[in-house]
DNA sequence: GATGAATGAGTCTTCATTCAT
DNA sequence: GATGAATGAAGACTCATTCAT
């Protein structure tokens, strides 16, 4: 497993750079200094550059996937709204020790070409498709109201992603508090309650 | 002014291209034989190709920051809602209309070089201090909740920018009714209003 | 018409080299140094080194086949033997005139590969194939023995390769003594014609 | 011997990619592949890859001049016609049978560089040396005609060269047949015997 | 102003050979 | 003897930018 290891070691070096530079501005050369290999072993353990950037790209997304589960019904299980917590905890944590692969996959990423964009984004729908599930079975539970769930979805998602980002500019201090207010933001919104009523009332008229 | 128009022109092409392929994968070459100009006029009018894709963005984020405006009180003006109402509105149809310009800013800008990336994120950062501000004069008129406004803010912003994302991918049929959706969603989430007290209690809890 | 002149400048010094070093052992480095163009010029010229190598083919072959008529009948025409004769004077006369592109063809080109090899066997084919048709028109008219034509067109085509492998060497002191030693050699064979019958006969037996 | 019998298996392999490919399509990594031995096990073999190039071409040589026998007189000895005959049975034999090794000669090793172009332009030399000694015999003999034997002799070998070449693409039916046709082609060319005098006395003009 | 030929630094990738195990 | 991971020199090609016309 030594070549296992130092492949590993690699992928460290080159993830690092990688969110750092980008794809374009780092250079196999940077790597291999970094990862003090010489310029043949590089292609030994990877096609070439791009195939390792790849490697970091999936990583990224197969560690999120994973951290990610759906809401599960069941006597024994935790509240819903408890299993939206843990997997906002578990993405939160992950992008707080792995801030170099956060980087990539918000920064780096997209844009790179269309299989790659096509990748990412089938992933977020992919994400997106989950969150709503769970919004469609909320509302047949009683616990979610009327809406659009897709495009409830797709703004749950948004509010995560730019929570990610935030989160890879610096470290909040209260991290458990940071998630709590997501969660309350995604749950009831900015407005007060009471005066809810009276806006929706408004936007019937116009 | 001739000298205006054919640079406009080339703009417009460069747009195009860059939306389509990217920073690096495009070259000089593709967007001189797209304006019909020879290698050197292009130089003529842009310092060089890193100079006119800056140009491209300064005007997508112009563009943006001119539609969204900041909450106005006052007798004559109209309900905070609305007003959120309108810049959502303007915000849609600027990225219906630009499609391109806005692809650039979400695919392509990010991640190119720290200079750029700052640009951009503090672009980010002056919208989303303008919603937080928002928020706070909303506590204080006692039509927001009270509320970290901060985090509060940046959610809004991720919803706000995946729709984007979402919305540069296709057209929806009800631009109108998206809009309403996302701002039921900002204003009171996705529970059953009824049952926010209870899980209001037990987030306390844990 | 500037163009193309430097163009065939850059042609003149890569065909001396690849006549010399053969394809692999010459860098572009090597003819850009001598051509005293910068690297880049090279690619404006030319797609890469196998498309300036493969012109140079080009250009010997198509520079033979032209030197290599098809014996005409006819009132007006000089004797067969006679266009014979042409034919050899003009292909020595090439041969002798451009050493270097000679070279190419009979110690560089065949073996590169399949595509380049296919090239160079079907002219070879070619050639042959004309000289099997001359040999056949002289069988008709009386000229030519009774003989396996295709078998003697390779033979003669054996020959006069042979020939052009060993001017490419060295210049011969009498061409046109030379030209009339393989004429006379291709007619009428090493054997003392006295002999012939009996070395017919003694084949029979075998 | 076990060793010389690993070794010899890898010369076995070499010789059919480096005849399909050639030297410099084939890689190190094709011949232990296909030998199924390791990297550095290839250099315990040999020197270099160009050293097992090197050995193989040495054996086609050798093969092939072992098979090319001096014409000898004496009571007894065949007829110096026979004497031929048997050589290029030989030859033609050996071709069919070694179109790997041939196709090295024929194809790949020409124009590899200086030294072994000498190698085996040096090789053909002799042939034709030996072939011009036998010509210049049957002259003194009476069974040749006066003529350049030089010149001849390097028509005969080309004529056999080409003919190897043939034989290399696709075997002919009729062998024995070929070899016949090739020898009377060397002893009597291809005009009919009634006509030669008239040629002579053409080209005598001209 | 407009042109486009020329430039050359920059980069990826290959592959024969070595050597510690 | 055998192995195969490691090496690094070598080489092809790209492309943003310049500048003489």
């Amino acid at each position: 497993m030594e070549k296992q290891a130092r492949r590993a070691l690699v992928l460290q070096h080159a993830k690092r750079i990688f969110a750092r530079k980008g794809y374009h501005r780092t250079n196999v050369a940077d790597i291999i200094s970094r990862a003090r290999i010489a310029r043949g072993t590089f292609y030994l353990y990877f096609e070439n550059k791009r195939d390792l950037f790849e490697e970091l790209l999936e990583q990224v997304l197969r560690e999120l996937a994973y951290r990610i589960q759906r809401i599960r019904l069941g006597p024994d299980e935790p509240e819903p709204a408890e299993q939206l917590r843990d997997n906002l905890r578990r993405v939160v944590a992950f992008v707080l020790n792995e801030r170099d692969l956060t980087s990539i996959l918000m920064s780096h990423a997209l844009g790179f070409d269309p299989e790659l964009d096509e990748r990412i984004l089938s992933f977020y729908d992919r994400i997106a498709a989950q969150i709503q599930r769970s919004l469609d079975l909320g509302i047949n539970m009683g616990l979610v109201r009327q809406c659009d769930t897709h495009t409830a979805a797709y703004c749950i998602l948004g509010g995560v992603k730019e929570t990610i980002i935030q989160l890879s500019r610096q470290t909040p201090p209260d991290i458990d508090g940071l998630v709590e207010e997501i969660l309350r933001f995604g749950l009831s919104g900015v407005a007060r309650p009471e005066l809810l009523e009276t806006l929706r009332a408004n936007a019937m008229q116009s």
